[in-house]
RNA sequence: GGGCGGUUAGCUCAGCGGUAGAGCACUACGUUGACAUCGUAGGGGUCACUGGUUCGAUCCCAGUACCGCCCACCA
């Protein structure tokens, strides 16, 4: 016998491995069946399970396990995501609060490399073990990690990303570029622009006077108090406001509009540039809006992406002051290159100024124009900055030399497809925001200046010329790029480029030296190079020391976690995927890139032809919940509290709600409770000996109308959960569900049963055992994708006096009914049975009948059919609506309070328990509200245009309510009529 | 500056061209042999505002107000 209480952790704990041992999550590879695909958004391996985890991976889950259950060849794919800053950042935090005096740069890049391996192995599985306790079915002995297996690392997913990066290079869709990138000057990084955040905070602009050079002088017009025009003065100088004062380290320019006519003559002149003393040309550009500040703009080529595009059109210098820390630069940069741009302006840079970090120049530097004058105001205002979204600290804009995807052309063949509805958004408005973003999408950075990530496989070698005699000459010592997919192609590449052959030294992480030489150990060659002609040249390679953005290979995630770029069974039956369910928030990181990469080397195939747009759940204060800004709350505290089928039910009814979710812990509470619900109505068939036969019920052989009502109802509700899940409607679906369970099994089946059970009829009694068992296991199934380990507990506790089941629930096939399970008689009789016992309890309550009294049900001009279903159905309306006995009459008894159903008027001999003057005023109340129905129905019908243009059957349900409601009111007001000559 | 979305019961939110819904909260009653993690009944909304389209608008269109989000080069 079941308990009184389901207890979800046993439940769980014990049902998760079973599934897993006896391999249910695997797909079945039954080639005959249509392959149902989803790659799960991979989880950052530094994550823990928050909130958008619990609802995105329950909502996959459901698709998952209902279209398993459909027969499909399913595969959830699972994995994680080697989340480049994020684990990084952790790994470095750990460092620093171990005490142990190490950091990253003193352990060295391959030490602390191997660290972050470490700490993978120790805790980067974490996330797995929590999508397990939320019930996730995905195939774990298929699990991928975006950078691979630490043991191999010349794994299939390190492959992939070489492998495409490569080919993109070689297609032109990738290049090296020098080009303002925003640097995130803690991690010391670029970022790519969708990982930097506007924020608004409080801020200055401050206005300096630039003097002009040469003696130079200009008429500026003035202002009175009152804004009037009030003539102009001569001034020796030009007014540029800035919210950086240190950039003006780095100006090469002065910028007006070139229809400003204040500064016209001033075009072609120069300023002095205060405190390094350099003469810079002032020149004439629109970008200088006249409207703002003065209407002149400095103009700092290297440090903001306005003026590096001014710079570009104006032939302005790009000079670098900061370096990778954002202090201000010495002779040379952090990394410890020299200045390559304008080394001789930095050398002008004060002595006193050289390192010192961003803010502290800026004071200086605000303190050095105040002292010679030349600080006219200091203006307070909000200003929008550049974040990074990792680091929170502000983003310089930088000049380097990077890495990038040419995003532009790739995108137009990912619009394409969606435009032609390869891939379709769920909800389609979701489409707006893809095309918006894609319209105007910019050069991908893809390079970041990190350790942990996949290494870029590009090598810089010495770019050299043979001169005419033999001699060789170095032009750039690491002007040429060789790029390859593994060390022995890039070998080759540089055998051709140099005309000898190659041998590697080092590790893969110091900085490697490709040695073109006979100095080296020749067994290290490649076979290849054995026995080759070795030169005394030596020509050192060395590979880019930077890594790929994490996006990169989260791009490819569809296909390399199915093994390309092998071209396995799986990648061919896997792919495309059928369903992407993700938050919106990384349609730009991530959706836009994979149908980008995965059009381009999935031969113009789309990566998935459904993209299911969930909603974003936030925390408390209503803050976007990240990944690593530790703000999540914890979804497994709710599953240690309710169970996880509660959490998901939740998450699954929730599914449509706008775009932000806040979770109320009463709501899980709810449909925990739901669960309570379902499993005390299992005890109640078990309680009753409702065994579940060894065969389907055949709804034709079926006796009893009740019996043949539920199934109708069950048909209709799996029906409705199939349309739903299939729609993406999951609040639909899980909605349709609970409705059917609670408001018409529980509420109204068991109870209309119970008779049956307790009566003489064995015929009955036996076809209502079977329907009653029956209909639950059904119940069972179409719950299952949102409940899986309550179904699962109760499939199997249920079978216990029954014939053995066949299998576990999960593998079950999913009902489908046709319309032979619906009886429209019997649905019609049942929904008269519900509708008289709510309009005796409506009754009843409305005029506080004791619970305890049981009146005569007098039935007064009720039709045969009426009669009928009342003697049929005699024991549980009595019960059900508390009567001591039905009558039938041909008219309403003296004395008996009345209602109507349909065309029969109920009456109740409880005048003697009421006060009547309640009752008179429940008549009046009803009957006012119906008399205002039929006052609009009555002015719809007045009314000629809708006579004459609405559709016929409006019209008709119109006249028809008014019927009945004219009816109703002629009862109830004869009703009142006998009430009143009662006293 | 550009774009997107929201405004429905006390709360959180569904819904939708033709009688306004759910959960929770609230009120009254109830230890009826599945379930008090429950049952029965009930109260509660001029569907933000203003126009328009329509026979008919909470729903479609336009505008207004308020709230929120995303994108955009930080003078």
């Amino acid at each position: 016998m079941l308990d009184q209480h389901y207890d979800p952790h046993a439940a769980e704990a014990r049902i998760y491995p079973l599934w897993e041992t006896a391999g249910c999550f695997k797909p079945s590879m039954d080639t005959s069946a249509e392959a149902y695909s989803i790659v799960i958004p991979p989880p950052n391996v530094t994550g823990v399970l928050h909130m958008g985890h619990a609802l995105n991976n329950t909502l996959q889950d459901v698709l998952a396990r209902y279209h398993r259950m459909r027969g499909k060849n399913v595969l959830w794919q699972p994995g994680a995501d080697h989340a480049g800053i994020a684990t990084q950042m952790v790994v470095e935090r750990q460092l620093a609060e171990s005490g142990a005096n190490e950091d990253r740069r003193s352990l060295g890049r391959e030490a602390f490399v191997e660290r972050v391996w470490d700490w993978k192995a120790e805790s980067g599985g974490k996330i797995t073990e929590q999508l397990k306790r939320l019930g996730a079915s995905c195939d774990w002995s298929r699990e991928k990690f975006t950078m691979g297996e630490r043991e191999d690392p010349d794994n299939q997913m390190v492959r992939a990303v070489r492998k495409v990066f490569v080919d993109l290079y070689n297609k032109g869709l990738i290049y090296r570029d020098k080009r303002l990138v925003n640097w995130d000057p803690h991690f010391q990084t670029a970022i790519s622009d969708l990982e930097v955040e506007q924020r608004e905070v409080d801020g200055h602009f401050w206005h300096l006077r630039y003097p002009l050079a040469d003696g130079v002088t200009y008429e500026h017009p003035v202002f009175d108090e009152d804004g009037e025009p009030a003539g102009t003065e001569t001034r020796d100088y030009l007014v540029v406001a800035t919210t950086r004062p240190e950039t003006m380290l780095g100006d090469t320019g002065v910028a007006v509009h070139p229809d400003d006519e204040r500064y016209k003559d001033l075009v072609g002149k120069f300023v002095d540039l205060p405190i390094v003393n350099r003469r810079i040309p002032i020149v004439a550009d629109e970008h200088a809006d006249p409207e703002k500040g003065s209407g002149a703009v400095k103009i700092t080529p290297a440090h903001d992406f306005n003026d590096f595009q001014v710079g570009e059109r104006c032939d302005l210098p790009k000079l670098n002051i900061l370096t990778d820390t954002a202090s201000i630069v010495g002779g040379q940069d952090e990394r410890g290159a020299p200045i390559a741009d304008g080394a001789a302006e930095a050398a002008q840079i004060p002595q006193e100024l050289r390192g010192l970090d961003r803010y502290e120049a800026r004071d200086k530097i605000v303190a050095k124009f105040e002292a010679l004058g030349l600080l006219q105001e200091i203006e307070s205002k909000k200003i929008e900055q550049p974040f990074g979204d990792r680091s929170g600290v502000v983003i310089e804009p930088y000049l380097t030399d990077q890495w990038y995807v040419d995003a532009e052309s790739m995108a137009k063949p990912a619009m394409a497809a969606v435009r032609e509805g390869k891939t379709r958004f769920v909800p389609e408005t979701w489409e707006k925001t893809y095309f918006n973003w894609m319209d105007n999408i910019q050069p991908w950075c893809v390079s970041r200046q990190l350790w942990w990530g996949h290494r870029i496989p590009v090598w810089y070698g010495p770019e050299v010329r043979q001169r005419d005699d033999g001699a060789v000459d170095i032009l750039d010592p690491r002007g040429k790029i060789f790029v390859g997919e593994n060390f022995d192609v890039v070998a080759r590449l540089a055998q051709e480029y140099y005309g000898a052959p190659a041998v590697q030294v080092g590790t893969a992480f110091e900085q490697e030296t490709l040695l073109f030489s006979d100095e080296n150990d020749a067994s290290k060659a490649p076979d290849w190079a054995k026995g080759a002609d070795m030169r005394p040249k030596k020509y050192p390679l060395i590979q880019d020391p930077d890594v790929l953005d994490t996006w990169f290979s989260s791009a490819l995630w569809p296909f390399s976690t199915q093994g390309w770029p092998e071209n396995t069974e799986a990648l061919q039956t896997f792919y495309p995927t059928a369903t992407l369910v993700t938050a919106f928030d990384i349609i730009f990181f991530w959706v836009a890139r994979m149908m980008m990469m995965g059009i381009e080397f999935m031969d113009g195939e789309v990566p998935f032809k459904d993209v299911y747009i969930h909603a974003l759940v936030l925390d408390e204060k209503g803050q976007k919940m990240s990944k690593s800004k530790g703000n999540a709350m914890d979804p497994l505290e709710l599953v240690d509290e309710y169970g996880a089928d509660a959490l998901r039910f939740t998450m699954a009814a929730m599914a449509a709600q706008g775009r932000n979710i806040r979770l109320s812990k009463q709501r899980v509470e709810g449909y925990r409770n739901f669960g309570t619900k379902l499993w005390n109505a299992a005890r109640f068939c078990q309680m009753n000996e409702c065994v579940s036969p060894a065969e389907d019920v055949d709804p034709a052989a079926l006796n009893e109308t009740v019996n043949k009502w539920i199934l109708g109802e069950l048909a209709k509700t799996a029906a409705e959960v199939a349309r739903g899940i299939e729609d993406y409607r999951f609040n639909e679906a899980a909605g349709a569900a609970y409705r059917f369970i609670w408001n018409v099994f529980c509420d109204w089946y068991l109870e209309l049963i119970k008779p049956l059970l307790n009566g003489e009829d064995e015929a009955a009694k036996a076809e209502t055992r079977a329907v009653a068992a029956w209909t639950l296991d059904q119940t069972l199934k179409l719950l299952h994708p949102f409940m899986p380990f309550l179904t699962e507990e109760l499939w199997e506790k249920l079978a216990e006096f029954g014939p053995e089941r066949p299998g576990f629930l999960m593998l079950q096939a999913w009902p489908d009914f046709g319309p032979e399970w619906t009886d429209a008689a019997a649905s019609a009789e049942i929904d008269w049975v519900i509708r008289l016992i709510t309009e005796v309890r409506g009754v009843r309550g409305d005029l506080n009948v004791p619970p305890g009294a049981k009146p005569v049900l007098t039935l007064a001009n009720a039709s045969d059919e009426a009669q009928g279903r009342a003697r049929r159905h005699d024991g549980v309306l009595t019960r059900l609506a508390r009567l001591d006995r039905i009558e039938i009459a041909n008219v309403a008894p003296d004395g008996t309070v009345n209602a109507v159903l349909d065309e029969a008027t109920l009456c109740l001999d409880i005048a003697g328990l009421i006060d009547l003057d309640a009752e008179r005023a429940r008549l009046d109340k009803e009957i006012g509200k119906l008399e205002g129905d039929i006052a609009g129905i009555d002015k719809k019908l007045s009314n000629e245009k809708f006579v004459a243009r609405a559709p016929a059957e409006v019209v008709q349900e119109q006249h028809t309510r008014k019927a009945d409601a004219e009816a109703v009111v002629e009862k109830l007001k004869a009703s009142r009529q006998r009430l009143l000559e009662l006293g």
